[in-house]
DNA sequence: TCTGGGGTCCTAGGACCC
DNA sequence: TCTGGGGTCCTAGGACCC
């Protein structure tokens, strides 16, 4: 059996856990830039506000209903689920982090009378210990354990634990539930689905498999097996090595001139560097992409991308920020409003598999030093180090971020730790 | 004025190989 | 007149997830 653990409305009850005056509130979080809504408190939904909807389209809603705003706050929220996650290590014998809100837990061994009270002790317990409410689905596969936690979320009645065990049970929810709530089937595919009749999660699950990975694809036929408590997915407890790398943000402000761009994409570069080097990996290549904004009307657009390689394997900052400052020259084109830039490493590789060059011996263990070095004196906190090329206003850089509501780094940061008196 | 930032997997089609 | 059959690799694009 498979656990499906969720938070309730994440972001937005990290942003209340330390607002206990917000409680009961409509709250709201914003995407970075103060974009789209991404987060909602339980009275911010009822009051119709959707999910992905552009800050600026809401402003009224605000006004009129007192919602309170808050741009992204990534540290708090790393942060609590960090705290959530270990807690589910505790409970659980294998635990699989699926995103920053979620994870998978294997029950196996587990007798059936004791899941229910068991999903319980696990609400229980991050309820006392982070402060945060989560619901708990439990089934035979995953797809049926997001199912089950869907259903614990939507109907209040479940206490938010329910245990689909019996075949029973899955269908009688599986008929009440659209298909496009199902794990792995979304808009488009809904749509296609819909033209066959396939309304339900039941209609799907009926259909058989063979005909399904015919006419769409051998992950809705792997999803339909899962539905029929076939399971074809299984717990990932060690995350595999990232294929692919991106660092990319839009800007505060758009970007016109070719030196606030080059603090910009050289920062993501040494971000992307952080991720490689985090996981112990190696770039062959590295692209570069730079763009205006697409929904400015009337305004010349541009976007343009560059992919370079590099003479041999490296995660070295230094090679990075050159390749990603030679690939800006290519493609800088002056006289546009850029809107937003990033780097991409899509060639990763592990250490051992590297040729080295023939004509200068690379000082592979002085730079793998001096990058760890860095590294780690970035993580302590005691202070940060970076590449002159990055600009010297790292804080508030002019390229930054629009943050206008942010809340402080209440786990993180002891300035701004919560003083009570 | 104002529209996020990551990821994954699969498939089709072209280039190329023998 | 008649023009094979079996592969691999790469890329772009589409779909999905949070």
């Amino acid at each position: 059996m498979y656990a499906l653990v969720d938070c309730n409305n994440f972001y937005a009850s990290c942003e209340t856990l330390f607002r206990p005056d917000l409680r009961g509130k409509p709250v709201v979080v914003l995407s970075n830039n103060d974009g789209c809504v991404i987060a909602r408190s339980a009275e911010a939904k009822r009051l119709g506000i959707r999910m992905g909807i552009p800050a600026f389209k809401i402003r009224h809603a605000v006004q009129q209903h007192g919602i309170i705003v808050f741009s992204s706050n990534y540290a708090l929220y790393a942060d609590m689920s960090a705290r959530v996650m270990a807690t589910l290590e505790q409970l659980a014998p294998a635990v699989e982090v699926y995103s920053i809100d979620e994870a998978f837990l294997e029950l196996s061994g587990i007798p059936l009378p004791q899941l229910q009270p068991l999903g319980e002790r696990i609400r229980h317990t991050i309820g006392r210990h982070q402060g945060l409410s989560v619901c708990v689905g439990i089934a035979p596969t995953k797809t049926l354990a997001k199912l089950a936690n869907h259903a614990a979320k939507r109907w209040p009645a479940t206490g938010g634990v329910v245990v689909l065990n019996e075949r029973a049970r899955q269908q009688k929810l599986m008929q009440l539930v659209p298909v496009t709530d199902i794990w792995g089937v979304g808009r488009r595919l809904g749509k296609r689905l819909a033209e066959q009749g396939i309304r339900t999660a039941l209609d799907l699950a009926r259909c058989p498999p063979e005909r399904i990975q015919k006419q769409f694809s051998v992950v809705l036929a792997r999803t339909v097996r899962e539905l029929n408590g076939n399971a074809c997915l299984s717990l990932e407890s060690i995350p595999a090595p990232r294929q692919q790398i991106i660092c990319s943000r839009s800007f505060g402000e758009r970007v016109t001139d070719k030196t606030v761009m080059q603090h910009a994409i050289t920062t993501h570069a040494w971000r992307a560097g952080e991720k490689l080097r985090g996981q112990n990996s190696l770039a062959s290549q590295l692209s570069l992409f730079i763009q205006t904004s697409p929904f400015t009307p009337g305004e010349a657009r541009y976007s343009n991308q560059a992919t370079g390689h590099f003479p041999t394997l490296t995660a070295d900052a230094r090679d990075l920020l050159a390749m990603a400052r030679r690939l800006l020259d290519c493609i800088w084109q002056d006289g546009y409003r850029y809107a937003k830039a990033g780097i991409l490493i899509h060639d990763i590789a592990a250490p051992g598999c590297q040729q080295e060059s023939l004509l200068d011996s690379p000082a592979r263990e002085r730079t793998d030093t001096l990058m760890a070095t860095l590294d780690n004196i970035n993580q302590q906190g005691i202070g940060k180090v970076w590449l002159a090329a990055q600009g010297m206003e790292a804080h508030q850089p002019e390229w930054g971020m629009k943050r206008q509501r942010l809340s402080p780094a209440y786990t993180t940061r002891w300035q701004d730790l919560i003083s009570i008196g």
